[in-house]
DNA sequence: CTCTCCCTT
């Protein structure tokens, strides 16, 4: 309290005599001028940490949306000027310190660098969409300035892809080559075998050196879609549903909905599996098309709507279409939907189809389906929409040979180790991508590289080993994307986030060890997992194909081509079909969807999964005992949460904390590592996060002493920092809380505070008594409902209590070397008896503190006898 | 004494 006075006061003073200064001036324009020097040196003081957080999500983002046009040498080397403005200015501003900007521009005599205009309201906050969107396509119309003089590096490029292209699958290379046995002893044999064809005859353009507008209008024209225009229109009046099968690179994204807006057919919708995917793609095609974003062509995602009564194309996150249902069941105000990438066949993609088939039906002639896909499943579509024709259009890529292992490897970890050397022995210039399965294999894999490569500098070029997962910090994330120094090749050590939402370029050799992790779950206990399974064909073509994005590229697989073809499921198991579907079942229900079990799914989720659901529902009082939506399920469906935590935020009304609740959920829906724990400083973070859970209650007591903490720091980055908690993650957080307050006013629940750690777990409780559990003489816990042995997670805050809590209720069960619940929070069992009477017995909730009950020691001892 | 594959409302 006090320091916050005095910082006040300081403050004061500091404006006083600022205005003293402005009252010596005489004239009064000097005065504003003067104002505005000082405004900005304040602003740019203030603000410079926060700049420097926008260039480099920038950065980020530009990474994110390459994957999406066909790269071209100029947003790479856009992309890599970034980057060094980016390490400079950071590198600037450690070396410049408290010093004033202005300063080192006078000594110098030159200009001090200003990042570029920030897009951000400092005010409030908001991204401001126009400028913001000039910031991204302006590498589109530099792009298109530079194609104007004579030969520019991008001609030089495409006539070398042209030639090299030339020559489909280009000479295989015996890989047991004379240099390797410099290098090593050990070798992975691999047999060539197949190659992934190219297909890329439309990759020479012809070139109009004018007016930048017409050179869109050529490009357009130079996409393999183009072509087909006439026929593609024709079987879209001609049929209701159409399935358009095109591999990536057709054009079929931008180009299709151009089409239909010229030919008339009214409002088009298009979807996308991803959020960056629905962004990038309205901007560029309001670009092709020269309008402003937001007025004919928009794009709709959560936290961001940037449409208005004008847009006729508007593209759109799946999950953001399936939640338009709810206001208009019919979707009666677009004339065509188009669903892109079905084959990824996400949850929300699916269920669509489900409803869009619907809808089809229901609206007859008035709406044009059109499902967007990989060659994969298309035939399935097709089946699905009762026999809808496919339209085939050919992508844009370069050949893969594809090479498998002679025989199978025991440790595919080495085995990728050692490939990555015979590879950078052996095989000419180009990046390496090898795919692993997590955090912890990667980190594995690069110090068995790192070792490998001592010693070995003079005899090989250098060998530059970069990580890439979704909850590596994205400062680090951005080394992946850093050009390769000539002479030096690069090898990325990447998740499943390189299949298909980030593309690295430069990539011309693939390494697939054929595993990845999946989440599954089990209907009957409730329990996921999260466990390593082999990839499918399909996904594994999928990994093969990222080397033949910039030119013929090389996949070596590590896994024979006999498991290939016999051992590997041909397509990845649908998410529908191992998920909780509880969220969706609520969803449907308040669509008006009263039977389930008979709902036209493409793939028809186990029976157990949905009726587990139902149960669920009913016991959170969603749905009544004929399987009804009530008035309660119908307000907790208006939330966009799991329906245990819209259950919370519904009922935290009557224990007077809804504004900690909505705190804690928007906490937990950012699933993934709020806490940041670098191996080398896990002590410390360890230590940071243990601050959080200082006063008890648990683990989402802890979440909520966190978010508050940061917001009392003014949500500063600095504070994320030096409490290993990730700043990108808060932010995301702090975006849910605000739409979670807006929508509190629909759900009719009152904002209020109460700091009470007793109510607000009560108030938690009243959402998740599905979930708790009781502790064993075996110093395990058990679950209440279908019992089974249950462990409290290592990073959870309880984990070390010295008297383990009797009763617990968790969050989540995740099964990966055991059944651990993660989140947890100690609950009293007469709680259960006033929240839900009606689905615990008092015989269930015996409380058996009289008896004598282990604590940690006795746990320990427990595990040591078993 | 363990890690959290990837997405989305």
């Amino acid at each position: 309290m006090r320091d916050d006075a005095r910082k006040k006061d300081f403050g004061r003073e500091e404006e006083r005599t600022r205005n003293d200064e402005i009252a010596g001036l005489t004239d009064e324009r000097d005065t504003v001028d003067k104002l505005r020097v000082l405004s900005r040196q304040e602003y740019l003081k203030k603000r410079e940490t926060q700049k420097l957080e926008l260039l480099r999500d920038e950065i980020e983002m530009q990474q994110r949306l390459l994957h999406l046009q066909d790269l071209t040498l100029e947003e790479q080397r856009e992309l890599a000027h970034k980057q060094e403005l980016y390490r400079l200015a950071t590198q600037r501003a450690k070396l410049i310190g408290d010093r004033e900007l202005e300063d080192e521009g006078d000594e110098s005599g030159l200009a001090p660098y200003r990042l570029p205009e920030a897009y951000v309201d400092e005010r409030t906050n908001k991204s401001d969409k126009e400028k913001r969107f000039a910031v991204l396509t302006a590498r589109y119309k530099d792009q298109i300035a530079s194609k104007n003089n004579a030969k520019t590096e991008q001609q030089t490029w495409e006539e070398h892809q042209i030639l090299s292209a030339g020559r489909l699958g280009a000479e295989i290379r015996d890989i047991g080559d004379k240099h390797y046995d410099l290098v090593m002893n050990e070798s992975v044999d691999f047999l060539a075998q197949e190659i992934l064809a190219g297909s890329d005859q439309d990759i020479h353009l012809e070139r109009t050196e004018f007016d930048p507008r017409q050179q869109i209008q050529e490009q357009r024209k130079s996409l393999p879609v183009f072509r087909y225009r006439k026929e593609l229109i024709q079987a879209i009046r001609d049929h209701q549903v159409l399935i358009v099968v095109g591999e990536t690179g057709s054009g079929k994204t931008t180009q299709i909905p151009q089409y239909l807006v010229e030919e008339k057919f009214g409002r088009v919708c298009c979807t996308q599996p991803r959020r960056v995917a629905a962004m990038s793609v309205a901007a560029r095609v309001a670009d092709e098309m020269n309008v402003k974003l937001g007025d004919e062509v928009g794009y709709s995602i959560r936290f961001e709507d940037a449409t208005s009564a004008k847009t006729i194309i508007k593209y759109m996150t799946d999950g953001m279409l399936l939640r338009e249902f709810l206001s208009e069941p019919d979707l009666a105000q677009y004339s065509v939907i188009i669903i892109d990438e079905a084959h990824e066949r996400s949850l929300s993609t699916d269920i669509l189809m489900g409803l869009v088939k619907d809808i089809a039906r229901f609206r007859g002639d008035d709406v044009r389906v059109i499902l967007s896909s990989a060659t994969m499943n298309a035939e399935k579509f097709s089946a699905f929409f009762d026999d809808a024709p496919l339209f085939r259009i050919p992508g844009r890529r370069f050949p893969v040979d594809i090479l498998y292992a002679k025989s199978p490897e025991a440790d595919y970890l080495d085995a990728c180790c050692v490939t990555v050397l015979q590879i950078h022995a052996t095989q000419p210039q180009g990046d390496i991508l090898v795919f692993l399965t997590g955090q912890d294999e990667i980190e594995l894999a690069m110090e068995n590289l790192a070792q490998r490569t001592r010693g070995l500098g003079s005899q090989l070029g250098e060998l530059i080993i970069s990580p890439i997962y979704a909850t590596l910090p994205s400062d680090q994330q951005a080394k992946i994307f850093e050009p390769t120094p000539p002479g030096a090749r690069k090898v990325v050590l990447a998740t499943n986030i390189a299949e298909t939402s980030v593309t690295i370029p430069g990539i011309v050799y693939v390494i697939d060890p054929g595993f990845c992790k999946q989440k599954g779950f089990n209907p009957k206990t409730g329990v996921e997992s999260l466990v390593v399974v082999p990839v499918s064909r399909a996904g594994a073509i999928q990994r093969a194909g990222r080397a033949g994005r910039m030119q013929a590229g090389k996949c070596f697989r590590l896994y024979t081509k006999w498991s290939y073809l016999h051992e590997m499921e041909e397509n990845t198991v649908p998410e529908i079909l191992r998920t909780n579907l509880t969220q969706t079942v609520l969803l449907l229900k308040s669509l008006g969807i009263d039977d389930l079990i008979h709902f036209d799914f493409i793939d028809p989720p186990p029976t157990e999964t949905l009726i587990r659901s139902l149960e669920q529902l009913y016991a959170l009082g969603a749905l009544n005992d004929r399987g009804e939506l009530t008035k309660l399920g119908r307000r907790m469906a208006e939330l966009p949460l799991d329906p245990m935590m819209a259950k919370c935020i519904v009922q935290s009304e009557k224990y007077d904390c809804s504004e900690q609740i909505s705190t804690i959920c928007a906490m937990l829906s950012v699933n993934n590592s709020v806490f940041y724990r670098p191996k080398d400083k896990a002590v410390m973070a360890d230590a940071a996060r243990a601050a959080f859970s200082r006063g008890g209650g648990g683990d989402h007591i802890a979440l909520l002493n966190c978010y508050n903490a940061w917001r009392d720091s003014n949500f500063s980055t600095q504070w994320c920092y030096e409490n290993f908690v990730q700043f990108r993650v808060m932010r995301r957080a702090r975006d849910i809380l605000e739409q979670l307050d807006h929508l509190l006013d629909r759900v009719e629940v009152e904002r209020k505070s109460n700091p009470d750690i007793i109510a607000i777990r009560k108030a938690m409780a009243s959402g998740f008594f599905y979930q708790a559990c009781k502790l064993q003489k075996s110093g395990y816990y058990r679950t209440l409902k279908n019992p089974h042995t249950v462990h409290i997670h290592p990073s959870s805050s309880l984990y070390k209590s010295e008297r383990l809590p009797k009763w617990l209720i968790y969050h989540e069960l995740v099964f990966t070397t055991k059944e651990f619940m993660r989140q947890v929070f100690d609950i009293e069992p007469s709680w259960l008896m006033e929240i839900a009477p009606h689905y615990y017995t008092s015989k269930e909730l015996i409380d058996t503190s009289h008896r004598k009950m282990p604590k940690q020691l006795g746990r320990l001892e427990g595990a040591k006898v078993k």
